[in-house]
DNA sequence: CAAACACTTGAACAACCGTGCAAGTATTGT
DNA sequence: ACAATACTTGCACGGTTGTTCAAGTGTTTG
Protein backbone atom coordinates (compact mmCIF):
# COMPACT_ATOMS: atom_id res chain seq x y z
CA UNK A 1 0.00 0.00 0.00
CA UNK A 2 1.23 3.89 -0.42
CA UNK A 3 2.60 5.41 1.85
CA UNK A 4 1.25 8.83 3.30
CA UNK A 5 2.65 11.84 4.68
CA UNK A 6 0.56 12.69 7.35
CA UNK A 7 -1.82 9.93 8.07
CA UNK A 8 -1.42 6.36 9.92
CA UNK A 9 -3.03 3.61 8.58
CA UNK A 10 -5.88 3.88 10.04
CA UNK A 11 -6.73 7.72 9.07
CA UNK A 12 -6.22 6.72 5.89
CA UNK A 13 -8.49 3.53 5.53
CA UNK A 14 -11.12 6.06 7.59
CA UNK A 15 -10.50 8.55 4.92
CA UNK A 16 -11.05 6.07 2.12
CA UNK A 17 -14.01 4.69 3.44
CA UNK A 18 -15.21 8.27 3.27
CA UNK A 19 -15.49 8.22 -0.22
CA UNK A 20 -18.72 7.61 -1.91
CA UNK A 21 -19.10 5.18 -5.01
CA UNK A 22 -17.19 5.70 -8.11
CA UNK A 23 -20.85 5.49 -9.55
CA UNK A 24 -22.55 7.49 -6.86
CA UNK A 25 -19.85 10.28 -7.07
CA UNK A 26 -20.42 10.48 -10.80
CA UNK A 27 -23.82 10.90 -10.07
CA UNK A 28 -23.38 13.48 -7.98
CA UNK A 29 -21.09 15.62 -10.04
CA UNK A 30 -23.48 15.51 -12.88
CA UNK A 31 -26.52 16.68 -11.11
CA UNK A 32 -24.29 19.32 -9.47
CA UNK A 33 -23.22 20.16 -13.28
CA UNK A 34 -26.81 21.25 -13.62
CA UNK A 35 -26.91 23.97 -11.35
CA UNK A 36 -24.02 25.11 -12.76
CA UNK A 37 -25.05 27.42 -15.58
CA UNK A 38 -26.72 30.69 -15.33
CA UNK A 39 -29.73 29.98 -18.21
CA UNK A 40 -30.50 26.57 -16.04
CA UNK A 41 -30.40 28.17 -13.08
CA UNK A 42 -33.01 30.52 -14.44
CA UNK A 43 -35.00 28.18 -16.33
CA UNK A 44 -34.99 26.02 -12.54
CA UNK A 45 -35.70 29.30 -10.63
CA UNK A 46 -38.44 30.20 -12.69
CA UNK A 47 -39.96 26.97 -12.72
CA UNK A 48 -40.07 26.37 -8.76
CA UNK A 49 -42.64 29.31 -9.19
CA UNK A 50 -45.09 27.53 -11.20
CA UNK A 51 -45.01 26.03 -14.58
CA UNK A 52 -44.19 27.57 -17.84
CA UNK A 53 -44.08 26.88 -21.75
CA UNK A 54 -40.75 27.44 -23.33
CA UNK A 55 -41.87 30.11 -25.45
CA UNK A 56 -42.82 32.37 -22.30
CA UNK A 57 -39.41 31.43 -20.46
CA UNK A 58 -37.34 32.24 -23.27
CA UNK A 59 -39.29 35.73 -23.04
CA UNK A 60 -38.98 35.59 -19.85
CA UNK A 61 -34.99 34.93 -19.68
CA UNK A 62 -34.74 36.95 -23.37
CA UNK A 63 -32.78 34.04 -24.81
CA UNK A 64 -33.96 32.61 -27.65
CA UNK A 65 -36.39 29.45 -27.98
CA UNK A 66 -33.51 27.17 -29.66
CA UNK A 67 -31.51 27.93 -26.14
CA UNK A 68 -34.09 27.78 -23.57
CA UNK A 69 -35.62 24.32 -25.37
CA UNK A 70 -31.73 23.06 -25.76
CA UNK A 71 -31.69 23.47 -21.71
CA UNK A 72 -34.55 21.96 -21.02
CA UNK A 73 -33.45 19.17 -22.50
CA UNK A 74 -30.63 18.52 -20.30
CA UNK A 75 -33.10 19.25 -17.09
CA UNK A 76 -35.10 16.71 -17.94
CA UNK A 77 -32.36 13.99 -19.06
CA UNK A 78 -31.21 14.76 -15.28
CA UNK A 79 -35.01 14.43 -14.04
CA UNK A 80 -34.84 17.89 -12.47
CA UNK A 81 -37.54 18.67 -14.16
CA UNK A 82 -40.73 17.26 -16.42
CA UNK A 83 -42.73 18.01 -19.40
CA UNK A 84 -46.38 17.50 -20.89
CA UNK A 85 -48.14 18.76 -23.79
CA UNK A 86 -51.14 21.06 -23.02
CA UNK A 87 -52.47 21.93 -26.99
CA UNK A 88 -50.03 23.43 -29.22
CA UNK A 89 -47.72 24.24 -25.91
CA UNK A 90 -44.88 21.87 -23.95
CA UNK A 91 -45.82 22.88 -20.75
CA UNK A 92 -42.40 22.53 -18.03
CA UNK A 93 -42.25 21.73 -14.40
CA UNK A 94 -40.21 20.72 -11.75
CA UNK A 95 -40.15 17.34 -11.59
CA UNK A 96 -40.01 17.33 -7.43
CA UNK A 97 -39.89 19.48 -4.11
CA UNK A 98 -36.39 18.00 -3.88
CA UNK A 99 -35.09 20.21 -6.77
CA UNK A 100 -36.56 23.55 -5.12
CA UNK A 101 -34.97 22.59 -1.83
CA UNK A 102 -31.35 22.09 -3.56
CA UNK A 103 -32.19 25.83 -5.02
CA UNK A 104 -32.82 27.52 -1.61
CA UNK A 105 -29.61 25.23 0.24
CA UNK A 106 -27.62 27.34 -2.43
CA UNK A 107 -29.25 30.57 -2.63
CA UNK A 108 -28.44 30.47 1.24
CA UNK A 109 -24.58 29.63 1.15
CA UNK A 110 -24.78 32.19 -1.22
CA UNK A 111 -26.15 35.04 1.01
CA UNK A 112 -24.44 33.97 4.14
CA UNK B 1 -43.53 44.35 -22.97
CA UNK B 2 -43.41 41.64 -24.25
CA UNK B 3 -46.91 39.36 -24.85
CA UNK B 4 -46.80 35.72 -22.90
CA UNK B 5 -48.92 32.57 -24.12
CA UNK B 6 -49.74 31.10 -20.56
CA UNK B 7 -49.13 34.13 -17.86
CA UNK B 8 -50.82 37.64 -17.91
CA UNK B 9 -49.15 40.59 -16.50
CA UNK B 10 -49.52 39.61 -12.98
CA UNK B 11 -47.96 36.34 -13.01
CA UNK B 12 -45.11 37.53 -15.56
CA UNK B 13 -44.07 40.40 -12.74
CA UNK B 14 -43.97 37.48 -10.12
CA UNK B 15 -41.98 35.39 -12.37
CA UNK B 16 -39.44 37.63 -12.97
CA UNK B 17 -39.29 38.53 -9.19
CA UNK B 18 -38.61 35.28 -8.10
CA UNK B 19 -35.11 35.46 -10.35
CA UNK B 20 -32.41 36.52 -8.02
CA UNK B 21 -30.36 39.47 -9.17
CA UNK B 22 -27.68 38.53 -12.02
CA UNK B 23 -24.66 38.98 -9.71
CA UNK B 24 -26.33 36.07 -6.93
CA UNK B 25 -27.30 34.12 -9.72
CA UNK B 26 -23.89 34.16 -11.47
CA UNK B 27 -22.24 33.26 -7.85
CA UNK B 28 -24.71 30.56 -7.46
CA UNK B 29 -24.09 28.72 -10.88
CA UNK B 30 -19.78 29.28 -9.52
CA UNK B 31 -20.48 27.81 -6.16
CA UNK B 32 -22.40 24.66 -8.09
CA UNK B 33 -19.82 24.39 -11.02
CA UNK B 34 -17.49 24.05 -8.16
CA UNK B 35 -19.24 20.41 -7.09
CA UNK B 36 -20.11 19.59 -10.64
CA UNK B 37 -16.29 18.03 -11.50
CA UNK B 38 -15.67 14.40 -9.70
CA UNK B 39 -12.05 15.25 -8.82
CA UNK B 40 -13.12 18.27 -6.65
CA UNK B 41 -16.28 16.47 -5.39
CA UNK B 42 -13.76 13.90 -4.10
CA UNK B 43 -11.29 16.45 -2.45
CA UNK B 44 -14.28 17.75 -0.72
CA UNK B 45 -15.85 14.73 0.37
CA UNK B 46 -12.26 14.38 1.83
CA UNK B 47 -11.62 17.53 3.61
CA UNK B 48 -15.45 16.90 5.23
CA UNK B 49 -13.55 14.42 7.17
CA UNK B 50 -10.34 16.26 8.02
CA UNK B 51 -7.16 17.74 7.02
CA UNK B 52 -4.83 16.91 4.55
CA UNK B 53 -1.88 17.61 2.92
CA UNK B 54 -1.54 17.30 -1.21
CA UNK B 55 0.37 14.85 -1.57
CA UNK B 56 -1.73 12.45 0.85
CA UNK B 57 -4.76 13.53 -1.21
CA UNK B 58 -3.48 12.62 -4.24
CA UNK B 59 -2.45 9.37 -3.04
CA UNK B 60 -5.75 8.95 -2.06
CA UNK B 61 -7.47 9.61 -5.19
CA UNK B 62 -5.08 8.62 -7.45
CA UNK B 63 -4.12 11.35 -8.92
CA UNK B 64 -0.72 13.47 -9.86
CA UNK B 65 -0.11 16.02 -7.52
CA UNK B 66 -0.65 18.76 -10.11
CA UNK B 67 -3.46 17.60 -11.23
CA UNK B 68 -5.06 18.18 -7.30
CA UNK B 69 -2.93 21.38 -6.49
CA UNK B 70 -4.96 23.14 -9.48
CA UNK B 71 -8.19 21.85 -8.06
CA UNK B 72 -7.13 22.96 -4.89
CA UNK B 73 -6.20 26.66 -6.10
CA UNK B 74 -9.78 26.77 -7.95
CA UNK B 75 -11.55 25.58 -4.88
CA UNK B 76 -9.83 28.26 -3.05
CA UNK B 77 -10.51 31.14 -5.09
CA UNK B 78 -14.36 29.85 -4.65
CA UNK B 79 -13.65 30.31 -0.85
CA UNK B 80 -14.43 26.43 -0.34
CA UNK B 81 -11.81 26.03 1.67
CA UNK B 82 -8.58 26.89 3.23
CA UNK B 83 -5.23 26.21 3.43
CA UNK B 84 -2.04 26.50 6.16
CA UNK B 85 1.33 25.85 5.59
CA UNK B 86 3.18 23.35 8.50
CA UNK B 87 6.29 22.66 7.78
CA UNK B 88 7.60 21.41 4.25
CA UNK B 89 3.44 20.60 3.89
CA UNK B 90 0.35 22.77 2.98
CA UNK B 91 -2.54 21.10 4.76
CA UNK B 92 -6.09 21.92 3.57
CA UNK B 93 -9.21 21.95 5.04
CA UNK B 94 -12.78 23.01 4.45
CA UNK B 95 -13.66 26.60 4.60
CA UNK B 96 -17.15 26.16 7.06
CA UNK B 97 -19.36 23.61 7.73
CA UNK B 98 -22.00 25.12 5.55
CA UNK B 99 -19.62 23.44 2.27
CA UNK B 100 -19.95 20.00 4.36
CA UNK B 101 -23.49 20.71 4.50
CA UNK B 102 -24.29 21.63 0.76
CA UNK B 103 -21.99 18.31 0.45
CA UNK B 104 -24.84 16.34 1.92
CA UNK B 105 -27.78 17.86 0.56
CA UNK B 106 -26.60 16.41 -3.07
CA UNK B 107 -25.89 13.36 -1.53
CA UNK B 108 -29.37 12.64 -0.13
CA UNK B 109 -30.73 13.79 -3.16
CA UNK B 110 -28.54 11.26 -5.52
CA UNK B 111 -30.07 8.67 -2.82
CA UNK B 112 -33.73 9.51 -2.50
C1' DC C 1 25.35 25.00 0.63
C1' DA C 2 23.37 21.31 -1.81
C1' DA C 3 20.09 17.70 -2.26
C1' DA C 4 15.54 16.16 -1.29
C1' DC C 5 10.90 16.92 -0.73
C1' DA C 6 6.24 19.32 -1.10
C1' DC C 7 3.88 22.07 -3.71
C1' DT C 8 2.71 25.62 -7.49
C1' DT C 9 2.55 27.46 -11.95
C1' DG C 10 2.17 28.18 -17.08
C1' DA C 11 1.73 26.36 -21.51
C1' DA C 12 -0.35 23.10 -24.46
C1' DC C 13 -3.76 19.90 -25.65
C1' DA C 14 -7.95 17.34 -26.10
C1' DA C 15 -12.54 17.09 -24.58
C1' DC C 16 -16.66 19.22 -23.40
C1' DC C 17 -20.38 23.00 -23.41
C1' DG C 18 -23.71 26.59 -24.52
C1' DT C 19 -25.61 29.06 -28.28
C1' DG C 20 -27.23 30.41 -32.91
C1' DC C 21 -28.84 28.96 -37.20
C1' DA C 22 -31.52 26.42 -40.35
C1' DA C 23 -34.42 22.75 -41.09
C1' DG C 24 -37.46 19.62 -39.04
C1' DT C 25 -41.96 17.80 -36.41
C1' DA C 26 -46.41 18.52 -34.10
C1' DT C 27 -50.65 20.84 -33.28
C1' DT C 28 -54.15 24.32 -34.10
C1' DG C 29 -57.05 27.34 -36.79
C1' DT C 30 -59.07 28.79 -41.19
C1' DA D 1 -55.33 21.22 -47.17
C1' DC D 2 -52.62 25.24 -45.98
C1' DA D 3 -50.65 28.64 -43.05
C1' DA D 4 -49.30 29.83 -38.55
C1' DT D 5 -47.55 28.76 -34.15
C1' DA D 6 -44.75 26.13 -30.68
C1' DC D 7 -41.18 23.47 -30.09
C1' DT D 8 -37.12 20.26 -31.25
C1' DT D 9 -33.02 18.81 -33.45
C1' DG D 10 -28.30 18.47 -35.74
C1' DC D 11 -24.47 20.89 -36.87
C1' DA D 12 -20.92 24.14 -36.49
C1' DC D 13 -18.48 27.45 -33.90
C1' DG D 14 -16.09 29.82 -30.09
C1' DG D 15 -15.11 29.50 -25.43
C1' DT D 16 -14.21 26.97 -21.25
C1' DT D 17 -12.30 23.10 -18.55
C1' DG D 18 -9.31 19.34 -16.59
C1' DT D 19 -5.08 17.11 -17.13
C1' DT D 20 -0.21 16.45 -18.13
C1' DC D 21 4.39 17.89 -18.49
C1' DA D 22 8.21 20.61 -17.40
C1' DA D 23 10.06 24.19 -14.91
C1' DG D 24 9.57 26.94 -10.98
C1' DT D 25 9.29 28.35 -5.61
C1' DG D 26 9.72 27.41 -0.77
C1' DT D 27 11.14 24.53 3.18
C1' DT D 28 13.78 21.18 5.59
C1' DT D 29 17.58 18.04 6.25
C1' DG D 30 22.33 16.23 5.72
Amino acid sequence: MAEFLRLDGVQADAAARALPSEPVLEELASLYKLFGDGTRLRILTLLSEGEFCVCDLARLLGATDSAVSHQLRVLKQGKLIRSRREGKVIVYALADDHVRLLLQNGLEHVNE
